[in-house]
DNA sequence: TGTAGCATGTAAGCCGTTACATGATTGA
DNA sequence: TCAATCATGTAACGGCTTACATGCTACA
């Protein structure tokens, strides 16, 4: 069977399933980069590009993906769509194996750890910081969730951008009160 | 100066600094490592034991921690302790740098994405399996913060401590809501 | 006496980033 | 015509993990 393919790989893997359900002629190295910034970057990560290139040339040497070329002018285009053994590999993924425990990189919680060693009113402006950053952030989500729609086919991704609206809401609800109990003492 | 550190140095670092609040004779690889298990892999990550070696050798290159060698019978452990300088560095960076978002690697919400690819109780499944070990995660969160205390010298650890079950609290408040979701269509 | 835990490291290798390199197309 | 965006890759390297290697100590 595949060389085991790392959960970004089959995420990205993902992202072309749903491409494929849509029935354009597949995604560019370039569009899969758009997409991923617009969903895999709020629960997972957004590859950088180089690294989206290389996880495509990996996916086309298994077979997951097949790739099509296509003369647009001067310029040569190369689309990639799931291949039956991708949709495949994909699905035995997600049933024969489970879901690891999310992983937090919270360099806002690590630092707050730290507070001892500088004044109060550098931790506050850093948690108020973090809200302005989370409101942003929520808005950017908004946007993705309404552009999904009332989409059947999107049903999914749906769920998990409210999920990621749900969990910035209570990150801001959270922090607030850590920047009350900040104040009062 | 320094050639800047990774965030996982730093955060080392830290943990070794609250080492030197208690005064003790500082911490072997070995005991960092635990006490990372209880706090850094809360909302960072905890390295492992061959990371944890090899980033105080660094810490020791750069001077910012110093190792005291102690024969104990027949075995010679080496106690790391913060240096002046290695506070110093820390705060500095703590002042100078800006916290980055967090990031997060969250297997559950990239599976729910794909969740067309599964029938509905997969998927359920999944979820509750999530739930429950987000109930395990918060009793283990809830013993760390027990045993903090309320002591200030404590006091930030103990809010980071508190965050995080706040936010345990909320993932199963949402998935819960997702889970219902689910069921009712 | 044997096993779990304490303790310290090295080697190989994966995953991913930044920097570099190159060029076409669109639209102001 | 110039800048932004589309488009595709390679090279160097950092950070971290797993596997390997070694040995002491406490205690059941």
């Amino acid at each position: 069977m595949h060389p085991r393919l790392s959960t970004t790989s089959y995420a990205l893997l993902g992202l072309l399933v749903f491409d494929g359900a849509t029935s354009t002629a597949g995604l560019t190295g370039y569009e899969l980069k758009q997409r991923s910034d617009k969903t895999l970057a709020f629960y997972w990560v957004s590859p950088a590009m180089s690294q989206i290139y290389t996880e495509l040339s990996r996916l086309h040497r298994e077979e997951l993906v097949a790739p099509v070329d296509a003369r647009q002018g001067r310029r040569t285009t190369r689309r990639y769509r799931v291949t039956a053994p991708g949709r495949q590999a994909l699905t035995d993924w997600l049933l024969l194996s489970e879901a690891d425990f999310p992983v937090l990189k919270h360099p806002v919680a690590l630092r707050l750890m730290m507070g001892h060693l500088l004044p109060v009113s550098k931790t506050r402006e850093m948690l108020q910081a973090y809200v302005d950053r989370l409101a942003v952030r929520h808005t950017e989500l908004q946007a993705v969730r309404e552009s999904l729609g009332d989409d059947v086919a999107y049903r999914y991704p749906a769920m998990v951008a409210e999920w990621g609206m749900a969990y910035y809401d209570a990150e801001v609800d959270i922090v607030a009160a850590l920047v009350r109990r900040l104040d009062d003492r």
